[in-house]
DNA sequence: GTCTATAAGCAGATAGAC
DNA sequence: GTCTATCTGCTTATAGAC
């Protein structure tokens, strides 16, 4: 319905919204259809390979939200503890203050996402180059800086996952807000 | 093929390893079919409203298994610590030692998903009670015990999501050690 | 309690007009 | 770059024989 030539950042945007709620083998072509309001074979004409096209879209646009979110402020000026809020506050956007699920956690199950798993985890791998590195910068020695940056990871996807089945988000708003002086006591 | 009476248990069993490899919607008949050597009508037979009526039986059974794994070492005699390494122990085998995916991650996804939800939400509070009794036994005031209690059961699902997209379960493994230590520290 | 056969619908994907 | 129409295969689900 309607053919106001979105754009293609626009276009991406409403395919992730699908897949996050729906996961990937929920997201339907007639979902992601009725989402962008562009016909089947318009997905296609943008997305060749379809579906498997789309989800790669979705990643590619998914990392460069996060190194906007997340790694650009880990980078940034100002305090360590600055910036490790601001990390805090990027997740919380980034993950819709807990309301948004991770395609970490969609993308790698079953079958079909055996073939993402490899971008998964340099996605994963980067954060927690990112925060370690700050860590380090922080005076604490290497082994410890990475596995505290592991932690602060596994804190937020658990409260992600848990904050869904459990039904409310405070769970997840309690880890982000702790984040910082949990990296740094 | 060949209908050799299994019992129900096995059965249910041999669904879960389904639902727990492709998740909800990947899960398809003739996957549930294959893994327990049944017909489709033989499974409707026994799960008449079908899938869901499935998913159901196995969402009962890992609730009894997590009761057996988890909740009785958590009330059984020894000392706190004792009871907390038998308590990751149990997680452990659980999750086959990170091999083996959540439900509560899994079935909590997508449209079909949100029917799941009170059952998740009611499996995770006994566990976080579980856990929180023993800490208000070991000395700990309520809202600590309850807090740490909540913070274990996000490690242990973050660390499942990142040993899976991360391709390792040596994550999960470390989680799993730290844990009677983080709980009592 | 299992099977074979089949229905009805939706999945992903393509052809070709405009 | 979008559309309509269509294809093939797989999905859940049911009917009825044994």
């Amino acid at each position: 319905m309607a053919h106001p030539n979105l754009p293609k950042d626009e276009v991406v945007e409403r395919l992730t919204r699908v897949f996050r709620r729906e996961g990937y083998e929920g997201a339907s072509l007639a979902r992601l259809s009725e989402a962008t309001g562009l016909g089947r074979s318009s997905l296609y004409h943008h997305f060749p390979r379809g579906k498997e096209d789309m989800a790669e879209a979705v990643l590619a646009a998914s990392r460069d939200r996060i190194a906007r979110l997340v790694l650009v402020p880990l980078a940034a000026d100002g305090t360590v503890r600055e910036r490790f809020v601001a990390m805090a506050r990027g997740f919380g956007e980034f993950y819709g203050n807990g309301n948004q699920a991770c395609l970490t956690e969609l993308f790698g199950i079953g079958t079909p996402g055996k073939q993402f798993i490899p971008v998964l985890t340099i996605g994963i791998a980067r954060m927690k180059q990112a925060i370690g590195d700050v860590l380090v910068e922080a005076g604490f020695d290497d082994a410890l800086a990475q596995r505290r940056a592991e932690d602060a990871l596994i804190a937020i996807h658990g409260a992600l996952v848990l904050s869904r089945a459990g039904g409310s988000t405070a769970l997840f708003q309690r880890v982000l807000e702790e984040l910082p002086d949990r990296l740094l006591s």
